[in-house]
Order: structure tokens, then sequence, then C-alpha cells
DNA sequence: AATAGATACTAAGGATTCCTTAGTATCTAG
DNA sequence: CTAGATACTAAGGAATCCTTAGTATCTATT
């Protein structure tokens, strides 16, 4: 299990100030606002997940977006190769 | 050959004002700006790609998230598989 | 059940960024 | 060379976000 993450502390970890983090966080959560890219970018390194990923609506896709860092080079390869193979066809 | 698009077209296709299209859309390829979401969802649209191309830094990753949509269910499960049974080693 | 502290959430306005306008610079076909 | 298309930019009005201050809700403890 993952310790729970407060909306404040993911806030904080991204660099916001401890002071507007909550509040930030919760308006992007609830989709009051949206967050400039800079902070995408951290809120994705904290989480470990590629930028890309929050930007993902199709879950499979996003599934893929999230783990593809993890993979070794030649899974990573052998991916390529399963999607271009079944193009040409 | 695709045609090519100009800046000005491409954000018309969007569904920008054309007195402004080719402003913005050269203010976002310059760096200058950064585009909302809604016309984000619209350029992709246009360029058909998913959203999350456009935040895929990764080269292989990007070319992965273009791709996806275009396979079939049987491929995209294979790409699935060929993941998933890699990370469980 | 009552309390305290953490967490979630919100309104409002100052701060920041974007969008529009007007215009210049550069490219390209004829 | 010229005309028209394309690329690009500055500046300010328009829109959005960030900060502050505060209320509401949850959760563990007594």
């Amino acid at each position: 299990m993952k310790a729970q993450l407060s909306q404040k502390q993911l806030g904080i970890l991204a660099g916001i100030d401890e002071f507007s983090a909550s509040s930030r966080v919760n308006q992007y959560e609830v989709g009051k606002h949206h967050p400039d890219l800079t902070t995408v970018y951290k809120l994705a390194e904290v989480l470990g997940v590629p930028v890309a990923y929050f930007y993902a609506d199709d879950d499979q896709l996003a599934e893929v977006v999230a783990l593809f860092p993890k993979l070794t080079k030649r899974t990573k390869s052998e991916v390529m190769k399963v999607i271009i193979s079944s193009l040409d066809k």
C-alpha cells in the first residue's frame, strides 16, 4: 500500500507554497482551475508518471503511458515492433 | 504527402477566430504562450493525435501514443500483454 | 458523544497569463 | 520585382489563476 498523500502534501512536494498548496491542488482536483505547465511537470514527477498520463483520456492508453518509462529498452522495442508490424498489413 | 497546413489554417480548423488564429498559433509554436485546454483538444483533433501526444517528451512514447488509437482491439490487447508480462518477472 | 486536528473545499480579489489587434518581416510563385 | 501568403511580434484589454481567509467535513481519541 502506498502511503495516502493529502492534497496539501502533494502540492508541497510539487513545490507549491505551503499556504496555498491545499487550496490550489483542491481547485485542480475538482476542476475549478487548471495548473500551469510548470506545476503539471512537478506533479507528474512527484506522482512518478509521465506528464502525458494526465492527458490520456482512454484508460488503456493511460496505462501504457504510465508503465512505458518503467520498461526495459528490450521490452519497449518489442512494444514498438508489435505496433508497427500490425500497421503494415 | 499531406497538404501543408499554415499556422493560420490550423488555428481556424481548431475553431479560433480567423483574425487571431495566425497570431495565436504562432505564439504557441514559438513558445510565447500556451494554449488553454479547450484549444489543445481541438488542435489534437485537427491533427489526428491524442492530446497526450503533445505532452510525451520521450520520442518512443510519443510514437506509441500517436499510433495507439489506430490499433485494433486485438493489437491493443497484445501490447498490454507484452507490457504486463514483462513487469512481473 | 464530544473534542481536536487534519483534510477537503470554496469565495473573492489581486496577480499573472492569454487573446486580440495592428503591424512588420520574411518567404514564394509568377 | 511584385503581390500575396505566411511567419512573427509588441502592447494592452480580457480571461484565468493564485493567494488569502475562512467554512465544512472527516477521523481518531477520550
